[in-house]
DNA sequence: TTCAAATTTGTAATGATTACAAATTTATAA
DNA sequence: TTATAAATTTGTAATCATTACAAATTTGAA
């Protein structure tokens, strides 16, 4: 689907430094930092300001566009992937693919007393080529 | 078990300061951040520095004494409960409760390309108080 | 007791993120 | 089109948890 029309349907006015960082995103689904996406994109656009970068990933978060990844202690990364799925870093190159599980996403033991909105499932080691 | 027994058997000599720590954590089971130990511990311990706790704090990761919570993006929280277990913040409160499974902490689907030595599982929402 | 090693401490630096106001762009109405 | 308001973008400064580092203190062995 056309990532303004995306855009739109989460009640986005699709800009154009908004397109494009989604665009980024989608492209590398690599779970990029702010740095990332800002140090990729301000090649193309020399006013882009990492500001922006900054706001927009609060305004794709609050509106479900992109889901926060905490799984590096420094720096937050960033999915437009919003599936439920889990994440894999590397602690040695430090990259991060997508965990699935077979059925849905594992829930701990009934805490009828939680009302859980959101699971984050991480796991660390080492990947194919640093092993 | 004795705490200094405890620290030693990980190859930590127990010095006052990482006694009264370990102590801190094990007696509050609060999941805290390196601001709550030095702050409930400086009223008993007035020349104790910040430094000695991010220090400790370190060392104790290191050792394998606690595990890293990186449930919340703002600071860092430490849990010296070592068992294989998941956390649930509360979004409002931000009390932080352990979460326990069925069996052992679910697995993804195979990926015979990664060596997983670590898991960690963060549910978020509301707790009883706060829904 | 003496000296070296380990531990603790205080201060300064780091670095990601946020605050904020000015500048620019976009949309709306006359 | 033109004027005006609203939204977006930008740059700079502030924030704040964490780290770096060297000096001070404590500990332990000879």
């Amino acid at each position: 689907m056309d990532i303004a029309t995306y855009l739109k349907e989460h009640n986005i006015k699709p800009s154009y430094s908004r397109i494009r960082i989604l665009d980024y995103m989608m492209t590398h689904k690599n779970h990029p930092t702010v740095d990332m996406i800002y140090g990729n994109l301000v090649k193309e656009m020399p006013t882009l300001s990492k500001t922006t970068v900054y706001n927009t990933m609060e305004l794709f978060l609050n509106s479900g566009v992109v889901k926060l990844i905490s799984i590096d202690e420094k720096e937050k990364r960033y999915d437009a992937d919003i599936s439920t799925h889990g994440h894999f870093r590397c602690d040695n190159c430090g990259r991060i693919v997508d965990l699935y599980f077979d059925g849905p996403l594992p829930m701990p033991k009934a805490h009828e007393d939680l009302e859980i909105r959101e699971i984050q499932y991480y796991a660390k080691g080492l990947c194919k080529h640093c092993k």
